[in-house]
DNA sequence: ACCTATTTTTAGACTTATCTAAATATATTT
DNA sequence: AAATATATTTAGATAAGTCTAAAAATAGGT
């Protein structure tokens, strides 16, 4: 068994993977778990040790087979427990995120499959991140960001990129959710905002907003 | 917050307070806790820094007021998550204490409270103890054991004092769960065996199974 | 190719929770 | 009351995870 730490930099590593494919550098991991460099290097010895991932001096790092299953894990666990907290204990999307930050570290096989049947087998949680089946296996949808679309396109929104509490609770104020219809009216080359279209609402946006939200183009 | 390691000390003092009312020495508490005497000592410093417990030198330790709320916060927890488990997970009331020790170290009141309203603040876990509420009261059953009971006394099977999975998985074989009428046929001085009568079925137990079944007299 | 800036690692220290071994206090027996 | 046994505390060590400051390696610019 991994103690709390070494999964989380597993976790991290695992997230930072897909921006770093040459292998994961020790400030992006430091700076990923706000903690210094030096900690890092540290870390990662002992991971590299216990074989969870391959290391070389100033190369950075990348996680090895039993690495990432074992990250894989840790973040299936992590989206059903916010599931739960959303589905079953009335828990708002914004709140969840920490207390699955916790929850990701209980160890048994037999509660996670029990808890994943009682949930019916969902395949994303609530910000629209696919949820790892207990083989590991998960889809990686094809969308994009909103603010990669042109005027005139639309699609529908399936996830978040950001997932803090200011800014999921900003889309709820303004009735953005997951599942939604959005179509670009205008879009501004000077600052990147746009003017979108959803549920018959006009809205204007600002390119940090549509940098986070994750729209599926209907073919 | 307090640490893991903190709130099962306060709430192993919680559980030898009942038997050391003067106040629950190192080594029983090493004992408990499985651990050294030393370590307590070290632990019982800290927790006294903290005002968690009443502690001085040669004297045994006793829990402050915050000190008996924590503990009382962690135990509701620890059985809140043990119903859940039995209730919503398909448990076997044996195989829920491991896992309710890790759930409950879980740092969320919303958590606890939501949990709690989902499962329809129960009363009792799987085991028969008491489930504290929100406010931390909770009843204790006049409940006594089936060892103190004569022969043709009778009344309900309401607890266990030992809940590990072998003395458990030993009820579930012979046919003993909670609620069950229980009615002492034979007591044998000899060795404290005893012929009980539950469900037309007639068993014979040793004193070691009779000492750990609570037993409620009906009036 | 050299100099400089940046990144990464190392060295040494600190905290928490644990241990063993030794010292000290309390309890029990004679 | 003294001697002995038991319980408890102290001293010093260890491992995990973190930090700061300094050293070493790599990357970039001229
Ligand atoms: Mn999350
Ligand atoms: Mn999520
Ligand atoms: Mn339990
Ligand atoms: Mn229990």
């Amino acid at each position: 068994m991994f103690s709390f730490s070494e999964e989380n930099y597993l976790k991290a590593i695992f997230h930072l993977e897909r921006k770093y494919q040459a292998g994961v550098s020790t400030n992006a991991l430091a700076e990923e778990m706000d903690t210094k460099a030096s900690s890092v290097t540290d870390m990662i010895k002992k991971l590299s040790e216990k074989e969870l991932v391959v290391y070389k001096k100033y190369q950075g790092v990348k996680l090895s087979e039993l690495g990432r299953k074992t990250a894989v894990e840790v973040i299936r666990k992590h989206r059903l427990w916010e599931y739960f907290l959303v589905e079953k204990l009335n828990f708002n999307w914004d709140e969840v995120h920490d207390i699955a930050e916790q929850l990701e570290h209980i160890k048994s096989e037999k509660l996670t499959r029990e808890l994943d049947k009682f949930l019916g087998f969902p395949k994303r949680d609530p910000h629209g991140d696919p949820i790892p089946d207990a083989e590991g296996n998960f889809s990686v949808a094809n969308k994009m960001l909103l603010s990669e679309l042109e005027k005139t396109e639309q699609g529908i929104c399936v996830g978040v990129k950001d997932s803090s509490s200011d800014f999921l609770r900003f889309l709820d104020k303004n009735n953005i959710s997951l599942g939604k219809d959005i179509k670009v009216l205008e879009k501004e080359a000077f600052d990147g905002s746009m003017l979108i279209l959803i549920e018959e609402r006009q809205l204007r946006i600002s390119q940090l907003i549509s940098n986070n939200l994750y729209i599926k183009i209907q073919q």
